[in-house]
DNA sequence: CTGTTAGCGCTTTCAA
DNA sequence: TTGAAAGCGCTAACAG
């Protein structure tokens, strides 16, 4: 880089450097004759101000840190659009942190980050109770919690009303009339995996109907377990190096989906579990909906074109992110906000779901 | 923040502050004791050097820019990962940004980033020549282009061979018999669309088949087309402010697929585009494969588990994006690198392609 | 209305 | 084997 600072563009301009930083920063008045000269000098020098320096100077590097889960869950990639394009408004640009839903790597992205003085951090914490994070938090640095919650972390949530949307899914369902109703859920560590799980437990016991350890599946939100026959495809599984922790849904899925007591339906409670439940159904002959319903929380974009078409509870993603973004902004700017609601999901009835099956497999 | 400084932990180890970068730097010889002095007094006092200010000592910031055109698409989600987790391992941190293939939220972006002192850049840029780009490179900062190019930008490229892809791709229909193959391809700005229409281009005049400007679809990027019916879903359009430029995917086929003389096969350039052209199937009464074949350049990951499942044409993304990285961390060590080869794609056969239907539609 | 100057927290010669 | 001190480029009192 033909550096350029801003001395030199004060000698060009035949101003102070103090000037110049006005202008540029339009911080004090400035006659207008000065200010033409400034601005043409820095034009003429291409001159770009350099943000280390001001950093250093402001104590303030208008950038923030985005901590997430998997870019390459769905949610997450339009949640962090949602987050960029506020940001991006005002300046402000983002460090972007996968954890892969793994403690450690989750740290090392967090001491990474304290280390680069951002301004705030938006994160979809692991769910381990992680102490970078906390004081982080103790020492005052703004942080918003996206989508779910980390133990022990007192800063505002946004996201959804999990329970609810679990809740209304199973009703759905029940109201079907399914009697046998199986919950499909990933990491037990995060707080909307647990929460959906209560909303699913909470409508069964509404409706009279046993709640059964061996009708809770929790599988390792990683892999689909689709790999084998695509071998070259685009990955199937997670590129990542992170090791597996838990069988595949798909894996766990033949037992329970073969046994003569199969559930008539299922709830699956994370977007990275459905393909592995659609696999499953397929490997095992189960047409769906005839043989088993499928509801999903959260949807993807290819869910309506799908045979069947996939009947989920959707989260309104972008707004969440883009409110995250909005709340921390104000937060940044030391400006008194309300830390909103919970936002509302939607239940999208699509073909997925149907009446269960006649056969008298059905009695509970 | 309780700012705490290499000046408290130099006094609390009674050393100078020199000594304590020295030792958090292992820069030069340090005894043992002093050492360990030093060591000491960090932990408890829990201190962090301020990279900020190494930054503005050292001139680098162990921070590079990621500047893509859409973080939803899929193939840029898996080489971020790809780029992401390279970094990790050497404590970089990276600036992640969309361009939406808006050449003007591209200079933005890029703008932001010249600022920022980022040590090297990643980009997959709108192809639209671009200044800011041009004098980035110009001031010497290590630049990759990953995906594709941009016009008189002269840094290495990452990327596959797109035009043996379509090729091979388009060939491959051919070979099914089919004589009116059409190209679904987005903005000709891209370097990658270009270069696949030439090899479906290609493919056709060495078979003898005409090239027809009827057959070359030229849609928006950002649209399905799906929106009306799924009010309230996830966005199966782009979620961003950017306006609409061109009609999607799905509205142009309507014409070319309800004629007469439709196409028996369809060559789709682009993974933004696949949706778009199965929804227009579906709306126009057409089945695939028996009615009329699909194959897409870029996998999905739901493509094995549609209804056909998707014959595609596969880039390996998460390699591109670890490929690039560390040319680009060579680049940054001034390390003496050679500039890789194109990478390979890989032909996935699955069940969207078929013979032509025998109706006699398909004479040429 | 504008200039001088003392830092911001760290690295790195140079000297001891 | 270690310290002193001069910057890195910018901002923000303070002074005029």
């Amino acid at each position: 880089m033909a550096k350029v600072r801003s001395k030199d563009v004060a000698e060009r301009a035949g101003v102070s450097i103090a000037t110049v930083s006005h202008v540029v920063n339009g911080t004090r008045f400035v006659s207008d004759e000065t200010r033409q000269k400034v601005l043409g000098a820095i034009a003429s020098l291409n001159y770009r101000p350099n943000a280390v320096a001001r950093g250093l100077a402001t104590n303030s590097t208008r950038k923030i840190g985005l901590v997430i889960s998997e870019i390459s869950n769905p949610f997450f990639t339009v949640a962090v659009r949602g987050v960029e394009d506020e940001f991006l408004r005002h300046g402000y640009n983002i460090i972007l942190c996968d954890t892969d839903e793994d403690p450690e790597r989750e740290n090392n992205c967090l001491h990474l980050l304290a280390t680069q003085q951002i301004d705030g951090l938006i994160i979809s914490p692991t769910g381990v109770r992680n102490t970078s994070l906390l004081a982080m938090a103790e020492a005052g640095i703004p942080i918003i919690q996206l989508d779910r919650s980390s133990p022990d972390l007192a800063v505002p949530l946004i996201g959804v009303n999990n329970e609810e949307g679990a809740y209304q899914a199973t009703r759905y369902l029940i109201g079907l009339g399914h009697q046998r109703i199986a919950c499909l859920i990933n990491l037990d560590v995060i707080s909307t995996q647990r929460e959906r799980l209560k909303g699913w437990e909470r409508a069964l016991r509404e409706a009279n109907l046993p709640v059964s350890e061996d009708f809770i599946v929790r599988a390792d939100p990683h892999f689909y377990g689709i790999q084998s026959d695509t071998a070259g495809s685009l990955p199937l599984v997670s590129p990542s190096t992170q090791p597996q922790k838990a069988p595949s849904a798909y894996e766990l899925l033949q037992d329970i989906l073969k046994s003569p007591r199969r559930p008539s339906a299922l709830f699956v409670a994370s977007n990275q579990l459905t393909l592995g439940a659609l696999y499953a159904f397929r490997t095992c002959g189960l047409r769906c909906p005839e043989d088993i319903s499928l509801i999903s929380f959260d949807d993807h974009d290819w869910a309506p074109l799908f045979s069947p078409p996939l009947t989920a509870v959707c989260q309104p993603a972008y707004r969440l992110g883009q409110a995250a973004a909005q709340l921390l902004m104000q937060m940044i700017n030391g400006e008194a906000a309300e830390v909103p609601s919970l936002m509302p999901v939607e239940l999208i009835v699509r073909a997925s779901c149907a009446a269960p099956p006649m056969d008298g497999s059905d009695k509970a």
